[in-house]
DNA sequence: AAGCTAAATATATTGCCTGAACAATTATGG
DNA sequence: CCATAATTGTTCAGGCAATATATTTAGCTT
């Protein structure tokens, strides 16, 4: 027969208005027992016991009154109610295939602490790989001062599809050695629970936290590089597929009829190889050519007008599928994209009847990590009642 | 503020616990107590509880004692709980440019009555369309022998961009007048909730309720004709996009750099304007082409594998974007795509990474009706226990 | 100091679930 | 045929969590 699905017990009720009486608190940063009875609808004895319950798991303090007096208000003063954003820390991490980056932050997100590292090669064990990710994340909680006891998640952002359970595709060996390892390394090391995703699916994330896309439910980041890969929300939710390989637009040149050699990266080898602008010499890369095309070199102009139109065929038929609000450009390209964007948007109702709105990424570097923060915060917002917090040091 | 969250009262408890059971005796058909138990992890009390309130409200019915005692137990006979599957109907509209056709089903989804109508001509006013609509209902539930007072709501799908709320995209005049005109006067002739919804997506629910996609929950349905619609599904949810326009592909033909001349139809009809097969004279037609293909006709074979790779070029641009486990042609071009299955499946590894099974709809026309009904179903069990059941007749 | 006001608390009541004791109904084994 | 075991149904006390209402508390005002 079926699972067994957990009955509905009168605790349950607590854990959800719990939830709910925190998730405010952690919206308003402080916030009264009047201000939550109208928002969550509940009795206010309801939300005093409620907080009382949240203030002994740790999750939320008791804030002295305000000496300043700044609104002076009648009737007895009420008690004042914050989130504790310093019951734990998360991680967030960035694994690319030549570097790693670690970001800490607090609960609100706030990074606290940061540091990176590289691989030695391209070749090495899964070991030593993990040992280098693990000393950023060291590193990265000395910085913050936060003991790694203390962390209560970790979100890690790899190039590779990651399904929905956070399972490496098989198909490719090579992460999917390293991600079990890193896992279980990382659990037995520190006693940390690791989320793995997507890069792309987490810069989305990132985007849509703190970035230009806000707000946005149906949004698609687009992280361009040697590598295209998009990360898809749709209605607020990350878009995985059956195998984690949404968004996994390698094979796209193909689908376009132009050959696989047409891709972003290729135009960018081609030029390069040919000879390539001003700058020629130094290995292939995007802002290579965007100097020089600023510079007004012919060949590297017309090597932006090809991508261009790349960007914008690859945007469009995202759009017959997805019909996303914004599309974000970010990653690699998206520092100099900026002046690619007037020419792909009037592209586009070209190539779609619904072109979404087209920008570029402000979060730089920093948009996987930022996602990955905002990935494991998502975890641990939803088990919130779940975890139990370490005491105070 | 916020919206106001509802708060969590010990009613919801009842009303989440009742909508366990109902949905295991709706799977079950019949359960007794103690299997609920089981399933739900209530005790015995409680189930009880909620299996009377369910009956009270019409949902279940209590069954007779079976008098073929087949499996010979001990102890006290256990009551029997069936779901009542005649609690009530709904109804399931396919509404195309230029035909109707509308079927009533009962609670467990079995269509029990249906019956079509035709459009004058396309530029009808809003209201005879309605009217013909109203008729092909007003039809099937006489046919069904069922009361349209006990009608408790109704799937529709039309051929246009329709968004989460229902609201199709307003940039399809004609489709937007009809909606808001459909929705009220069904509303007011009859007291019925219509859940309006696109072909494509409905079809995509249809088919994983009762067609080749049954269990899938990363499934893409193909809708193919003179209109190219899909129906995506991911994680078991209907994906819209923004505007509702997720999957409405029509210029996917651009973006492929082959020109909207290329598109599947229109293939057919250059094909029937160059003279085209055997059975030249009749309307270019899907099934002409197959049928000639199938004597043998050179000209027809050719356009089939021009299809072909078509067909596969779009499956490998979905499986880039959206990864699904599988995808379903289906509409129109259905009944005789099978012969090009092998050749798509064929083609889609030099196309994408992440190739789907593909599988040709066993729904035929029935395909959107069916998906109407599901969708219909799905609001019925999911606001259960908010509808008011009309009494017995 | 008295009075006003908003917040907090105290008490009673209700809805819902659990658990245990008890009752009902059938098959089985002497 | 009767006792026993097995299975299901019923009842009632107890606990949790919510509401509703009355009362107390804390600060400001006059």
């Amino acid at each position: 027969m079926m699972p067994h699905a957990a009955a509905a017990t009168p605790q349950l009720l607590r854990r959800v208005n719990a939830q709910a009486v925190l998730r405010h608190i952690r919206g308003a940063d402080v916030a009264t027992g009047t201000e939550l009875m109208a928002l969550t609808g509940l009795t206010r004895a309801s939300v005093i016991a409620v907080c009382e319950d949240l203030i002994g798991r740790g999750w939320i303090v008791e804030q002295d009154q305000p000496a300043d007096p700044a609104s002076p208000r009648k009737g007895r003063p009420a008690r004042r109610f914050a989130f504790n954003r310093e019951a734990g820390f998360v991680l967030g991490l960035d694994i690319g295939a030549a570097t790693t980056t670690a970001a800490v932050a607090d609960l609100r997100g706030t990074v606290i602490g940061r540091s990176s590292g590289s691989f030695r090669a391209a070749d090495i064990p899964a070991q030593e790989r993990i040992g280098v990710v693990d000393l950023a994340c060291r590193e990265a909680l000395e910085a913050a001062g936060a003991d790694p006891g203390r962390v209560l998640a970790v979100g890690a952002g790899i190039a590779a599809p990651v399904d929905r359970e956070g399972n490496v595709l098989v198909t490719q060996r090579f992460w999917s050695l390293f991600d079990v390892g890193l896992r279980s390394a990382l659990k037995e090391l520190h006693g940390w629970t690791v989320l793995l995703e997507n890069d792309a699916n987490l810069a989305a994330l990132g985007e849509r936290w703190r970035g230009s896309g806000v707000g946005v439910d149906d949004l698609v980041v687009l992280l361009a590089g040697e590598r295209l890969g998009a990360g898809v929300m749709e209605s607020g939710r990350l878009l995985h597929g059956r195998g984690g390989a949404a968004g996994e637009m390698g094979y796209l040149d193909m689908v376009e009829g132009v050959g696989s050699s047409d891709g972003i990266a290729a135009l960018v080898r081609q030029w390069s190889a040919a000879g390539g602008g001003p700058s020629a010499g130094g290995p292939a890369s995007a802002p290579r050519v965007f100097a020089d095309a600023a510079a007004g070199d012919p060949a590297a102009l017309a090597i932006l007008d090809r991508i261009s139109e790349r960007m914008a065929r690859v945007i469009a038929s995202i759009a017959s599928l997805i019909n996303p609000e914004q599309v974000v450009i970010g990653g690699a390209v998206a520092e100099s994209a900026g002046a690619l964007l007037p020419g792909i948007t009037a592209l586009l109702p070209r190539f779609t009847a619904t072109p979404p709105r087209v920008t570029v990424s402000p979060l730089g570097d920093a948009i996987v990590t930022a996602g990955a923060v905002r990935h494991a915060l998502d975890y641990v917002e939803a088990n919130a009642l779940e975890l139990a917090l370490p005491g105070p040091a």
